[in-house]
DNA sequence: GTTTCGATAGTCT
DNA sequence: GACTATCGAAACA
């Protein structure tokens, strides 16, 4: 890869526990051609936590079919589903072959292509909401479900290192929009010290 | 400013 | 046949 967005991550960066993965992504460059943008907003979708339990939540729960084979598969690669009928939201494989899990990109500040992500997101009042929720980013990176199963550590859609972040801090929360496991903290954010 | 609600189609039961 | 890992417009305060 010879642009100007930085190192791509390899894979063994995903083939970790999907939490150290979903903590990790964040500040890093998710990269879709000639746009860019620094994530900040992650969740991680289990097998099961640290108890065994398992992760209701997570569209792995429901086994191996057409839809979630992608999670069970290798490290390092993108699933992409659509939500309420209208809106597809990019995760990333996590875990090593064969195992389930994957981490929901939830949010992302934009870094390059300002102009083709405004183009994509013509509600937007500011550049803040051209990908400040997972349905809003993929719309602006033009990610669609054409993406599913793509290999982010090389192609056209990729996860670039990016110098950790020096005024911020991670927060850890609950995950939004779920009905199970609403208790998990699972949902980690990058949060500006003040 | 906050809350409510409809859109809309793929996936699983 | 029910449900959904969301968004944005409209209604209200």
């Amino acid at each position: 890869m010879t642009d100007s967005f930085g190192p791509v991550l390899p894979r063994g960066f995903y083939a970790r526990p999907t939490t150290v993965v979903a903590r990790e992504l964040l500040g890093k460059i998710l990269v879709h051609g000639a746009v860019a943008g620094r994530i900040v907003e992650t969740e991680a979708y289990l097998d099961r936590d640290e108890q065994g339990r398992i992760d209701l939540a997570a569209h792995s729960a429901a086994g191996i079919t057409s839809r979630t084979r992608v999670i069970f598969g290798p490290p390092g690669h993108a699933y992409v589903y659509l939500a309420y009928g209208i809106h597809e939201c990019l995760n990333i494989v996590a875990e090593q072959d064969g195992l389930p899990g994957c981490v929901l990109i939830r949010a992302l500040e934009p870094v390059a292509g300002l102009e083709l992500m405004r183009a994509r997101r013509p509600s937007a009042k500011n550049d803040g909401e051209l990908a400040n929720g997972p349905g809003k980013l993929t719309r602006a990176m033009g990610i669609t479900r054409r993406d599913y199963g793509a290999d982010v550590t090389s192609g056209e859609l990729t996860v670039r290192d990016a110098a950790a972040f020096a005024s911020e801090m991670v927060l850890e929360t609950a995950r939004i929009g779920i009905t199970k496991c609403v208790d998990w903290q699972l949902r980690y954010l990058l949060q500006e010290t003040l």
